[in-house]
DNA sequence: GTCTATATTTGGATAGAC
DNA sequence: GTCTATCCAAATATAGAC
């Protein structure tokens, strides 16, 4: 029962970060939560009773958890560094649906998100920039500079979502993952 | 008292814009618009009788405005790209309060946003990007290119004003700035 | 053009049955 | 662990006085 219920857990932090994704902390309503999961408010209070701060908290170790054991986990490997980026890259075009799914980062770091949760998001965003500077430095980059690299290479995939569903159009996000190699690695 | 009501409309306007600037349309409550502008909910919709949405539509046409005639103005002067783009971006630095502040791009393109107020804000981006490329076109870069170049350059500064904003350090807007000469103009 | 007062719906949150 | 039922605050929106 206790792999049904962990993957229970999981569905229900997928609909979490689904609808923090959509709305932002503030436009993610505990409705939305009950039509995406098919818990109702109650059942949501009872696997997070501190409410939305928690839901919001609970979203973002998911996606730490993802990052670090699927989309970044390549840079942790053998072989050499374009290698391993291009599976980052490909891992990155599912996470975000080819662009059409908005960053936690973003939407979470509004002035109208609770400090705590903030205060996750930018644990979570150096985390994302210290992977790819690790890479970047792999590649022969100088330390400092692979740093400001990496996080322009963080603020253009960023950039590159916003634009994108902005446009309704992904071309942006496209040219952000073909960019990284470039950004990350060469010159 | 025609001069006195458009100041007027003018200071109204600037508080629809800095709260959904920092709520985006489902976090901007009629509250903070009362907070931020001083009007009360029937005032407000006496001046925008169709809401939320209204006001949204009017904080955009707003900024188009602020764009066209202050920020973006430049481009279409006299004398050299680089020394145009210099006054550009320190305009930029001045309407985002050196990356303190939200770009409505970003906060009003999600999907709790209502098709109109969408469908303007692509737009508000055309226009953006349409004055990036002309400018690049006429430092010598093909056109095809050049509009490459203008998204790509409109990206950075989104993604620059994400990260700045989550790590609450202005370092990356800065040099979303610094890096607009080469984006737009060189290589 | 702005206000007080109010209607109505949706929001977050809890008590208690099963 | 999930539910029905309920509470209270905050949301959007309007009527009508000044």
């Amino acid at each position: 029962m206790a792999k049904t219920d962990a993957a229970g857990a999981e569905k229900v932090l997928g609909s979490l970060i689904s609808v923090f994704r959509n709305h932002g902390f503030e436009g993610a309503s505990l409705s939305r939560f009950t039509e995406s999961s098919g818990l109702v408010k109650p059942s949501l209070y009872h696997r997070f009773p501190r409410g939305k701060e928690e839901m919001a908290l609970a979203a973002l170790t998911e996606v730490d958890r993802i990052f670090a054991t699927h989309v970044l986990a390549p840079i942790d490997c053998e072989g050499d560094p374009s290698q391993r980026l291009k599976l980052v890259r490909e891992r990155l075009d599912k996470f975000y649906e080819s662009g059409s799914q908005a960053c936690l980062l973003e939407t979470l770091s509004g002035v109208g998100t609770p400090p705590s949760v903030r205060a996750h998001v930018k644990n979570t965003l150096d985390f994302w920039i210290a992977k790819f500077t690790q890479l970047s430095k792999e590649a022969g980059i100088p330390a400092k500079e692979a740093r400001v690299r990496a996080e322009g290479a963080v603020a253009a995939i960023e950039g590159a979502l916003v634009i994108s569903r902005a446009q309704e159009n992904n071309r942006e996000f496209k040219r952000s993952l073909e960019s990284l190699s470039g950004r990350l690695l060469n010159r």
